[in-house]
DNA sequence: AAATCCACCAACCGCGTACTG
DNA sequence: GCAGTACGCGGTTGGTGGATT
């Protein structure tokens, strides 16, 4: 059933809105803040629905809104964030002050995908994206150089970790992650300690080490991922990887063996946003 | 000069979810 | 626990203006 748009069923006016019914927004909401949208509109005078209202105030007519184009700099975050975080641009748009989710959507859409579409990823960095784990991201590949980020996005995921509001969680709260491959490749780490170890290679020269085309079995490099699993069971998640080998040769991280291959895990826990917003996790 | 194409961006739409009674 | 309401979000659309043919 689809539902009637609320502003052809309440007869109100649609499409842009003049510099009438700006100024008209904008003094009622300084004058009394925006409060209730939906009953804002009447009580201002304007004949838009309050979802209208709300768009055009938060997309636009805030005074925090910074007009003008993209620098570099702002550009450069955008993809960064993109990498890790997919298409939340409200979250996104939170990183980048006085910029708003819709006008960072708009200027993925016309500029930044067209950037990535000319720079080669690096083999191999598709192939592990398929199958939904990247569902949400380009696979594209690259140096990270905002250290902040992955502090920030570690705040999306679980909360602030201090403040008054969000303790941190204990150990025992903490999530864990279980890969296990057909080749018993078992690791479980935490995530608290993961992102602390990403900031650290974060700020390192290379944050994603080139990986070897042998690093891959031919199950998924066929594309062959109907046995690809993933499924959230309570505290612990369960990762089924399709591929029968993995190179083992390890480092010893967070306490645990892991594979050398960052990029791998790169996509397994950062990429994968749905994996990382599961409320278990 | 006219027609067409294309890029850009403001605004709309519907869905998911939080909130409230 | 449920239904109704309101809001926020991401995907999509449509108008506009500049570039190209």
């Amino acid at each position: 059933m689809v539902r009637a748009p609320c502003c052809e069923k309440m007869g109100l006016k649609k499409g842009p809105w003049t510099p009438e019914e700006d100024q008209v927004l904008v003094s009622y909401i300084q004058t009394n803040g925006h409060g209730n949208w939906r009953a804002l509109p009447k009580l201002a005078g304007l004949l838009r629905c309050g979802k209208s209202c709300r768009l055009r105030w938060t997309n636009y007519l805030r005074p925090d809104i910074k007009r003008g184009n993209f620098t570099r700099e702002e550009e450069d975050s955008i993809i960064q964030l993109h990498e890790m975080l997919g298409n939340r641009w409200s979250a996104i748009a939170a990183r980048l002050p006085g910029r708003t989710d819709n006008e960072i959507k708009n200027v993925w859409h016309t500029h930044l995908k067209k950037r990535l579409k000319n720079y080669q990823p690096p083999q191999n960095s598709k192939k592990h994206s398929k199958n939904n784990l990247d569902s949400k991201a380009p696979s594209t590949s690259q140096t990270f150089n905002n250290s902040d980020n992955f502090s920030n996005i570690q705040e999306d995921i679980n909360g602030p970790v201090t403040g008054p509001n969000s303790p941190q969680r204990s150990s025992s709260e903490m999530s864990t992650v279980t890969a296990d491959s057909t080749a018993m490749t078992t690791i479980t780490i935490d995530d608290q300690n993961m992102f602390k170890q990403l900031d650290e290679m974060n700020s390192s020269e290379s944050f994603i080490p080139e990986i070897d085309e042998s690093f891959w079995t031919n199950d998924l490099s066929t594309g062959d991922n109907s046995n690809f699993d993933m499924e959230g069971t309570g505290e612990e998640l369960q990762v089924q990887f399709p591929f029968s080998s993995v190179k083992q040769e390890s480092m010893d991280m967070v306490g645990t063996k892991l594979e050398d291959d960052m990029d791998f895990w790169y996509n397994v826990f950062i990429k994968s946003g749905d994996l990382l917003d599961l409320p278990e996790f």
